[in-house]
RNA sequence: GGCGCAUUCGUCUAGUGGCCAAGGACAUCGCCCUCUCAAGGCGAAGAUCGCGGGUUCGAAUCCCGCAUGCGCCGCCA
């Protein structure tokens, strides 16, 4: 691969942990550079004081890591040839580029105050017109500059937009779009604190840094003429820009909070792969073609091109999601799954199942579940009972496990089966299981799936049962639900002690429960009246 | 209120004037496989391409208007 010269960067603001929309726009910016061999710079934008959170950078670089996205120029790339990149300490560049635009008269000092402007703003929204600076400052006189400054009043700095003419430029996703200039007002370049604001910035770092494509979201699109009109004040020429569509709620609004999960590493806590969020936040706003749908990393950088991203927004499905993460999951190596697993397990596994988890029984474990999960962390719930002592269920399950329709019906609704008399067919079932023992028992030596399953598929005819129902008692006895990994290998691995020892407790059960029925029948049998 | 952007199955999307009475994927439903659940295979259902005009022999695709949604209009980014 040549390199070439296209230098991509993503320039997020440590204001909180960055969510699936903000890093989605950071994976593109990466697949563009990727795929022409380009440079992919990450740019700590913290011209705010106000809104800086505490350990944000941090989560926003654990989160590009998490996903695989790496970065050639950075804040922690001391030596990165436009260095430092974090905007606060890069402030002298700013000033000085503010500096240069009240001498080229294309900005100027304004002193209005926060009150007067929020109260200019409060008329105008309330007369209904359009809200901006009146551009009050914009040409005092000397004595009045004279004035205000002896006043002590902190100034900003305001770009001296241009009151007439049309600002065009092409977005690569959107085509030409064009703005009225007199719609723009002067807006602020430089804060009474000394700090840039956004727009001076990310402008003055990204002709510094050469960068040569702006890939930024939708949200931006507003601002982008008035970058460009600076661009045009400094004399530089402006990056191709590109605005990526947003990404929604099932709601259809912008992705917060109350959307629940929307920061990136929350679905790594959830269980989700990074290979498999890549593919599909790729997929959100980006195709190959018209039909492939699961690609590898490889195949995404190779295939992604600006021209097959598009312009309208897209709803985040967990649904979808939830599907790839499967198929990744099941992709993986045994080996690579249990040992993503494993974190899983131990943390959600109840306390008295003894840490640290055997490493092989867990691996077992994980090969039965593998095709099961569709999230790591779903592992736990599906395959708690190869770690808990025993297994707990109602006595009724076992009929549901068996195929009675009736209540399987009744658990689909919700209802809780602890109460559930047992059927008049106990001594049949408890019979079976039984007899399901005693073989189990005299299978003494070599404990293997293959050996269980002979032995217990030879006893179906022989007790006058069917593998429907034998088969799906014995699961309801030894893991206490009715859907579950293959019988024979749950049981090789759960182990025979185990699985008799299960075995023989539902028994207990069940010949206590069809007891008790006995005797409660007989007590509300009326004996007069 | 102004300006801008967007608008194809529930969702993500394919589609750049005829190959589209619209293709794929997720989800849904059915069948097969089967010891259950998954996985897998097969199949069904689901979009008058937001609406209305135009241009054209022909429009989801081009133009205009409208509607709706979203975004921006901060000494936030």
């Amino acid at each position: 691969m040549v390199t070439s010269d296209v230098r991509v960067r993503y320039a997020p603001s440590p204001t909180g942990t960055p969510h699936v929309g903000n890093i989605r726009t950071a994976l593109f910016n990466w697949l563009f550079a990727r795929h022409h061999a380009g440079k992919f710079i990450v740019r700590i934008e913290d011209t705010d004081q106000e809104r800086r959170v505490e350990g944000a950078e941090e989560a926003i670089l654990d989160s590009l890591r998490w996903l695989g996205l790496d970065w050639d120029e950075g804040p922690d790339t001391a030596d990165g040839p436009f260095a430092p990149y974090v905007q606060s300490q890069r402030r002298q560049l700013y000033q000085d580029a503010a500096e240069r635009l009240i001498e080229s008269d294309d900005a100027y000092r304004c002193y209005c105050s926060s009150a007067r402007l929020d109260a200019l703003r409060e008329r105008q929204t309330k007369r209904k017109a359009p809200t901006g600076y009146d551009r009050k400052c914009r040409n005092l006189s000397q004595e009045e500059r004279a004035e205000v400054e002896a006043s002590g009043a902190a100034p900003v700095v305001r770009f001296k937009t241009p009151l007439t003419g049309k600002t065009t430029f092409e977005d690569a996703i959107r085509g030409l779009v064009t703005w009225e200039n007199r719609l723009i007002d002067d807006f602020v370049l430089l804060k009474s604190d000394g700090f840039p604001t956004y727009h001076l910035a990310n402008i003055v770092d990204d002709h510094e840094m050469r960068i040569s494509h702006v890939f930024r979201a939708d949200e931006w699109l507003a601002s982008t003429p008035r970058h460009v009109l600076l661009y045009a004040a400094f004399g530089w020429d402006p990056p191709i820009f590109a605005h990526m569509p947003l990404i929604l709620g099932a709601d259809r609004s912008k992705l917060s909070k109350r959307h629940g999960a929307v920061a990136l590493l929350d679905y790594s806590e959830q269980g989700f792969l990074p290979d498999a969020m890549l593919n599909f936040l790729a997929l959100l706003g980006w195709s190959l073609d018209d039909k492939t749908t699961v690609m590898s990393r490889e195949d995404l950088v190779n295939g992604f091109t600006l021209d097959r991203v598009v312009a309208s927004p897209a709803i985040f499905d967990v649904e979808k999601l939830s599907w790839i993460n499967g198929v990744y999951i099941r992709e993986l190596p045994t080996d690579q799954f249990a040992e993503a697993a494993l974190p899983f397990l131990t943390s959600g596994l109840p306390g008295d199942v003894p840490r640290p988890l055997d490493w092989s029984y867990t691996r077992e474990v994980c090969e039965l579940v593998q095709d099961r999960a569709r999230t790591l962390h779903e592992i736990t719930e599906l395959a708690d009972f190869f770690y808990t002592g025993g297994v707990e269920f109602p006595l009724a399950l076992v009929w549901v496990g068996m195929g009675d329709k009736q209540l399987k019906r009744r658990v689909d609704e919700g209802a809780d089966l602890s109460d559930e008399p047992v059927p008049e067919d106990a001594p049949v079932v408890t019979g079976w299981l039984e007899a399901a023992e005693r073989r189990l028992i005299e299978l003494d030596r070599e404990w293997t799936a293959e050996r269980v399953e002979e032995a217990l598929r030879s006893l179906v005819p022989e007790i006058d049962s069917s593998t429907r129902k034998l088969f799906g008692a014995l699961r309801v006895a030894l893991t206490g639900r009715t859907a579950a990994p293959p019988l024979f290998e749950t049981m090789e691995v759960l182990d025979r002690a185990i699985c008799l020892e299960r075995i023989g407790r539902a028994l207990d059960r069940l010949r206590e429960g069809h007891q008790r029925q006995r005797i409660d029948s007989a007590k509300a049998t009326p004996t007069s009246d």
